[in-house]
DNA sequence: TTCCGATTCAAACAGTTGTTTGAATGTGTA
DNA sequence: TACACATTCAAACAACTGTTTGAATCGGAA
């Protein structure tokens, strides 16, 4: 998966610096405790300047976060059509592909980390208008069980569906929890994380195969 | 899963009441958003009494996280316990004694709905001392990881501990974004997103076990 | 150069917040 | 009943917050 942010070096407009500055530091400390005054420091603006230009913080963080929830939408979307495009694609293909950059970005608390707290501080706040989240999303879930169904062609698209659903948990519990595992799994590495991640999700959507209720008996 | 809460109506004490308002409100909306006037008021007691009996609204909320998880941790290890003691307890039987009265409880936001959030919230900010959390945890880390190897005497205590996680990832997922397996998936019940989970997750787990890469083939 | 709209600025404002303070009240014991 | 400690109370406080305001400055076009 490529670089999430399309954005290379720090913007001349003050919008886009706005913006960008209100991202890491929503992100980071969600935002009750993220201040105006903060904001206009870190992209070094006055302080009206988020009345004038977005008519307050509320409005900052709801464009904000639409900005990065398409951007989001659209690193995945372009990974799916990615991997579908090669020769034979496997479904532990697919999910490593998903999965790897996100967990491989714990470690550093960038760029994916950051971004999935912000997605799960809003789904606790519920800030933004939830038919436009799920708008948006509409078409990666779509799209995400396109693939699923064209990798195991036995399964329709509500069970393709259901198995989004798990691929998202299972990323996110990391990204939140990844001290527990290295307090319960000492030595276990980003790679054996990710390995572990895919083979359980892969095991898990087809369980979902029909007739394949237990697979192991 | 019994009863989480072990309060069957209002406490006579004051400190109990300012503990059980401050629960319910932390849970609902995070502590940034939970004013102490809000607390106080809900519990009955004049401002000063926060930094009175918990020397000030930081201490309440460490301890109420506190008195909250090993309530939390206590009802998970009596379910163990209870399905471990029966007659040959499957994966399934246990994954869903586990599961279902907190995706049952999602449909009315109590009460471990509110519970699950709050962790979640504890997760992106972390506030409580992280040791703390894990050792209380370790608990019941272990415990349920001596249930799986009790139930697939094949795996280890590593493989065992891995399984844990990603029970706990499905789970957590499912309460935050209820709102979208209702809009993806129309007329699924909590029934059928129980037996969902269930599955994925058994299935996963025996993929853990040593030699079953891929179960499918 | 002037004018007009865009943008930025510093100061002010009202509201909220957690904490503090000293007085008032309550409770239990001698 | 008196006393000492515990508990509650109302008011005050300092700090922080997002928003507003009118002035100052900027930039582009005529």
């Amino acid at each position: 998966m490529q670089n999430i942010d399309n954005k290379t070096e720090q913007s001349q407009d003050p919008r886009e610096r706005l913006l960008d500055a209100a991202e890491n530091l929503f992100c980071r400390y969600g935002y009750d405790r993220t201040s105006v005054r903060d904001i206009t420091a870190e992209a070094g603006c006055n302080i009206a300047s988020v009345n004038y230009h977005f008519n307050g913080k509320e409005q900052l963080y709801q464009e904000m976060f639409r900005r990065r929830l398409v951007r989001n939408l659209r690193a995945h979307f372009e990974t799916i059509e990615r991997i579908c495009s090669t020769a034979n694609p496997t479904l532990e293909d697919l999910l490593t592909e998903l999965i790897r950059p996100i967990v491989k970005s714990a470690e550093r608390q960038d760029p994916w980390t950051r971004v999935i707290r912000l997605m799960v501080r809003e789904a606790l706040n519920q800030r933004v208008d939830t038919d436009m989240v799920l708008g948006e999303k509409k078409f990666f879930v779509d799209r995400l069980a396109r693939a699923f169904m064209q990798i195991l062609p036995e399964i329709d698209e509500r069970t393709a569906r259901k198995a989004v659903f798990q691929v998202e948990s299972i990323v996110l519990h990391s990204i939140l929890f990844l001290e527990h595992y290295s307090f319960f799994l000492p030595e276990m590495t980003s790679d054996e994380i990710v390995t572990q991640m895919v083979r359980f999700a892969a095991s898990g959507i087809r369980s979902f195969v029909e007739g394949r209720n237990q697979c192991s008996e």
